[in-house]
DNA sequence: GCGCTCCGTTCAGGTCGATGTCAGCTTGAG
DNA sequence: CTCAAGCTGACATCGACCTGAACGGAGCGC
C-alpha cells in the first residue's frame, strides 16, 4: 500500500514515516501541500495522512478541494489536542478518520486497517454536522461531545438529515425512511419529532424549507 | 509485526488470518499444535491467537509449556461462547488477553492492539467501572475495594458489560455470552440478574437503553 | 435418604417511557 | 388579508422493562 504522509514536522513525521514503512507500506512524505499536490501528480495513493497545520495554506482547503474533484482516496487527518472544531470540520470536509497529536503509533495502525478496510462507499462510523455527532454503530449521538439522550425515531429522523448533511430532504423521504411499505399517511409525526429534535440539538439547528422539507445548520 | 494464528477452524481461520493481515501483521496460522511448535522452531512471533479447542491436544497445556518455559511472548486466546471455565484456566494459565467466539473482528483488532501496546508481562487480570472491580482469573467482584458477593451467573452478566467498558450491550448479546447454541428464546432472564446486579452495585450503575440494551456507568 | 440452602429460571402484575394523534396556534407566501 | 403549511403542548396507548414471588433442581451436611 503506498501512502503519502503530508507533514512539516520533522520529527513527528521521521516517527510516522518510520512507523508506517514497519508496518509494510510504502510512505511518501511531503512536508507542503505543493510537494503533496507535485506527488500526486506522479504517483496514486491508498492513503492520505494530513496534517491541517502547514506552512503553506490550510490543509483543510487541500482536503476539500480534492473531495470537490471527486478523489475518494482515504484521508486520515492529524490534528492538535485542542482544535475540536478542526476534527469536526475535518471530518465535514471528508476525511475518513483523524488523530488527535500526540498519538500512539499503535493507534495510527489501527486507524489506518480500519479506514483502508472500509469499503468505498460504505458509510462511515459517524456523521456529524457543527457540534452534533451520530454515531452509527452505536446508535448513539453527542453534542459537544457529550451523550445526547435521543429516542430511536428521533435518532432516525437526525440520521435522515445527516445523511444528506446540510442539504434539504423532504418529509416523505424522511417518512419512507422511518416506515416500511405500511405507510403512515396521515397525521404531523414527523412533525413532531423534528421539534423533539429541534428541543434536545438546538431550535435553528434544523431550518424548515417551506414546502420542501427540512435542513441541517452547522450552527444555531 | 508477526502473529502467529492456532485455529483448526477453517472458515473461521481464514477470516481471522484475512483481517490481521490486512491490519498490517504478519500471519502465520497453524491448523494443530504440532504446526504451531514448528512454526515457532523458525520463526519469532510478537503474539500469538490460540483457540483452546483443537484437535491434537490441549491448548491449555500448550500455553502453560510456553510459560513454563519462560517464554513471555503475549497470548490471546479464543474460546467458546460458554467455555467460561477455559476462559478462567486460560488466564491463569498466562494468557495476556482472550476473546469470546464469535467475535468482531474489529474487537481482535482492538484487543491485538492493547495487548501488544501493554507492557509484556501485564496481563489484564481484571476489568473495571468506577468502584466495581473484576477479578477475571479469580472469577470474583469487589466494589470499594470489598468482596462482592456475586453468583456465577451475575458474573457473566457483569463480565459481558464491563468487556464492553461504558458500551451499551444488547439483551441478546448478553444472551449469547451466557448460553451456548441452544439459545433460551423466552422469558426474561437477563432482565432479572440485571435487577440483581443493580441490587448489588447500585441501581443506577446500570443504564437502560430503551430497545438497545443496557450500559455502565462510573457513578450512580 | 432427608432436610436444608442456594441458585437459576419462570411468571404475573406493575411501571414508565416512547410513540403517534389531535387540536389549536403561528407563520409565511401570494 | 387569506389560507395552507407548519409548530407545539397535551394525551391515550402500547410495549419494553422492572420486580417480587415462587418453583424446582443441585449440592451439602447429617
Amino acid at each position: 500500500m503506498r501512502v503519502l504522509l503530508i507533514e512539516d514536522d520533522t520529527l513527528l513525521g521521521a516517527a510516522v514515516r518510520d512507523h508506517v514503512l514497519a508496518d509494510g507500506h510504502a510512505v511518501d512524505w511531503a512536508r507542503r501541500l505543493q510537494e503533496a499536490e507535485d506527488c500526486r501528480a506522479v504517483a496514486t495513493y491508498s492513503l492520505l495522512l494530513l496534517d491541517l497545520m502547514l506552512p503553506d495554506g490550510r490543509g483543510l482547503d487541500f482536503l476539500r478541494q480534492l473531495r470537490a474533484r471527486g478523489d475518494i482516496t482515504p484521508v486520515i487527518i492529524l490534528t492538535a489536542r485542542d482544535q475540536l472544531s478542526d476534527r469536526i470540520a475535518g471530518l465535514n470536509a471528508g476525511a475518513d478518520d483523524y488523530l488527535v497529536k500526540p498519538f500512539e503509533l499503535a493507534e495510527l495502525s489501527a486507524r489506518i486497517g480500519s479506514v483502508t478496510r472500509r469499503a468505498v462507499g460504505q458509510p462511515a462510523t459517524s456523521l456529524s454536522i457543527g457540534d452534533v455527532t451520530l454515531q452509527l454503530a452505536e446508535r448513539s449521538a453527542t453534542r459537544k461531545g457529550r451523550a445526547l439522550p435521543i429516542t430511536a425515531r428521533e435518532w432516525a429522523v437526525l440520521e435522515a438529515l445527516l445523511s444528506r448533511h446540510a442539504g434539504v430532504v423532504s418529509k416523505s423521504e424522511i417518512e419512507e425512511r422511518l416506515y416500511a411499505l405500511d405507510a403512515e399517511v396521515e397525521s404531523n409525526t414527523i412533525e413532531v419529532y423534528v421539534a423533539r429534535l429541534r428541543k434536545k440539538i438546538g431550535h435553528d439547528r434544523i431550518l424548515t424549507e417551506r414546502g420542501l422539507g427540512y435542513r441541517l445548520v452547522r450552527e444555531g
